[in-house]
DNA sequence: AAAAAGGACAACCGCGCGACC
DNA sequence: TGGTCGCGCGGTTGTCCTTTT
């Protein structure tokens, strides 16, 4: 028979969350940290699915996500990652510390598969030129790679195989070191205007408020990975800095038939060790699959050693988005 | 000014996986 | 070794908001 529902759904309240269920959702997890979400509703008395719970707080509640408009620099990242990765919504997180999965698929859905197709159908009329080698060695991914291209204007020789090898730490380092968001601020402008949103759900005011006792609370470190320097947001508040790595149970996850293997970010390994009640959920910690991880990395941030493109202030983007 | 259509996004649902017993 | 539990992921839906007619 199937599998018998995630929990009672006789009084299970469903739809927006309240204010109220916020203040008692953030209570909670600030008393006894994310995890063990089966107990929440136990606990706090919430009418919410504990996955309910999880969603809120993953997506909404938790600290140092940023909503609101896109850069031109996150777009270019996701349409390049979606290109190698596919609807890995969780994977490509994990290179935007500050968006949530469920964000990136949205603003997938809603905006970036809108403009590639655009951009496609221009394309086409300009008849593109034919694959290149790189690709034709991939056929698997090689249509989406190509869309990718074709919008951002990427370069797919990141998709050869042969791109020389970087140790774990390094790509670790690398990884925080590069990533435009990992040393910003939560409150950093950068053009998420979540104050323009006027529902509840949506008002980074409203959990801005209801996470300033949660923060000021937090007596533990955030834990520390190489150079990344933490933000101040990140000093107060110990479940920032594991962000997605590890609290989405992120990862670098690749296509069989395109990447065999693939290991875990070294970022990943000493995240997850400071987070209290997550096992980091997915499939990716296995062992010695360094390489392939090394050649997407080095793809995914070398751009900017060619243009700047890396340029860390928002409105730069690593690829030009041609829409 | 009102209704309809379309867009954006928050939330739900089902499934897969790992941990644990 | 098999069953159960808890969690995370990706797809999909529902609802609200904005724009157009």
């Amino acid at each position: 028979m199937g599998r018998p529902p995630c929990c009672d759904k006789v009084g299970i309240k469903k739809g927006p969350w309240t204010p109220e269920e916020d203040i008692i959702l953030v209570s909670y997890v600030q008393e006894h940290g994310p995890g063990n979400w089966r107990a929440v509703p136990i606990n706090t008395g919430l009418m919410r699915c504990s996955k309910s719970c999880r969603l809120r707080w993953t997506n909404y509640l938790r600290p140092g996500i940023r909503r609101g408009n896109f850069t031109q620099h996150e777009e270019g990242i996701i349409v390049h990652l979606q290109s190698l990765l596919g609807n890995r919504w969780a994977a490509i997180a994990s290179y935007l510390p500050q968006r949530t999965d469920n964000d990136i698929k949205n603003y997938w859905n809603t905006h970036l598969k809108k403009k590639l197709k655009k951009h496609q159908a221009i394309g086409a009329i300009f008849a593109p030129p034919p694959p290149s080698s790189d690709l034709a060695a991939h056929p698997s991914i090689m249509p989406t790679a190509a869309a990718a291209a074709a919008v951002g204007g990427g370069d797919n020789s990141m998709l050869a195989t042969d791109i020389p090898h970087q140790r774990p730490a390094e790509v670790a380092q690398l990884i925080a070191r590069r990533s435009p968001f990992g040393a910003a601020t939560a409150t950093d402008g950068g053009g998420g205007d979540s104050s323009s949103t006027s529902s509840y759900a949506s008002s980074m005011d409203n959990i801005s408020r209801l996470l300033d006792g949660f923060m000021k609370s937090s007596s533990s470190s955030p834990p520390q990975h190489h150079d990344v320097k933490p933000s101040p947001a990140a000093a107060i508040n110990p479940f920032l800095c594991f962000d997605h790595m590890s609290a989405t149970g992120g990862g670098l996850l690749l296509p069989a038939d395109a990447i065999s293997d693939v290991p875990p970010p070294q970022q990943q390994q000493v995240l997850t060790t400071t987070a209290p009640g997550l096992h980091g959920g997915g499939s990716y910690h296995e062992p010695a699959k360094q390489q392939q991880l090394s050649s997407i990395e080095n793809w995914l941030f070398d751009e900017e050693d060619d243009a700047d493109l890396m340029d860390l202030s928002d409105g730069c983007c690593s690829v030009p988005m041609m829409f």
